[in-house]
DNA sequence: CCAGACGTTGTT
DNA sequence: GTCTGG
DNA sequence: CCAGACGTTGTT
DNA sequence: GTCTGG
């Protein structure tokens, strides 16, 4: 699963997904959480980041409050689902994050880690996105992040893993051209275990009201 | 046909 | 909107 | 994901 | 226990 990560830099954000940035003061979130708005890149082509609301709200939806249950996706049963099935085929998106945590349970106590790249850079989830209508008319934009079996680095910490799409695939995942649902789904795999990191992180984290850098440190194990 | 759900993870 | 259950 | 609330009527 | 909010 996938219920909190980071972005804590937009530096190189732009050379690195090829498009611009509108928005003139783009803080560091180091502790992105479910409604919260996350940057997303579209299968639009419109070569710019916008900032979707993190939880599906489908556009049949008569309750936004639906989006709190959306947060993830499982990548086995995309193609069937009803509320991600047309997104699938029509409303591919990155979501892009610098780390994700995931909180390794031990008893009844539950440890926060963080999940990084090895080289740190900046990478982009599978997702999905819809856009719902309120009763005002209101337009809400809002995305799911695509959900797979763990990797080894993984599989210690938690049953599921977010999809990371490798680099050379993100094009493909946002043709608009492709809506093969097979083909589709064969892109949404564990990331290489060999590119990944990961490390325990101070329980800090597990407030959505603690936002800095601190979500980010190592904790030292050796001191117990 | 209509009514009602539409989700994931983890725990018991 | 679309699928499942009754 | 975790944290925190979980209620109503009526008054300020 | 379960739902909502962030």
């Amino acid at each position: 699963m996938c219920g909190r990560f980071s972005i804590a830099g937009f530096e190189g954000f732009e050379e690195r997904f090829q498009l611009k940035i509108d928005f003139p003061d783009l803080k560091p979130n180091y502790n992105v959480a479910p409604s919260q708005d996350v940057p997303v890149i579209l299968n639009r082509g419109s070569n710019q980041c916008a900032f979707f609301k993190w939880g599906l709200i489908p556009y049949w939806a008569k309750d936004p409050s639906i989006g709190h249950k959306m947060i993830n996706a499982r990548a086995e049963t995309v193609d069937e689902k009803p509320s991600f099935k047309t997104c699938l085929q029509r409303r591919r998106c990155l979501i892009v994050a610098d780390g994700f945590y995931e909180w390794k349970k031990e008893g009844a106590t539950k440890r926060p880690h963080r999940i990084t790249l090895k080289s740190q850079e900046l990478f982009g989830f599978a997702g999905l996105w819809d856009t719902w209508k309120s009763p005002t008319g209101e337009l809400i934009n809002s995305c799911t992040i695509i959900t797979t079996t763990p990797n080894e680095l993984m599989e210690p910490l938690h049953n599921r893993m977010p999809v990371i799409l490798p680099r050379d695939v993100e094009p493909v995942w946002l043709d608009q051209g492709v809506v093969d649902s097979h083909f589709l789904k064969s892109l949404l795999g564990p990331y290489p275990v060999e590119l990944m990191m990961a490390y325990e992180v101070s329980p800090f984290v597990n407030s959505v009201k603690n936002n800095g850098p601190e979500c980010l440190v190592a904790v030292d194990t050796t001191l117990f």
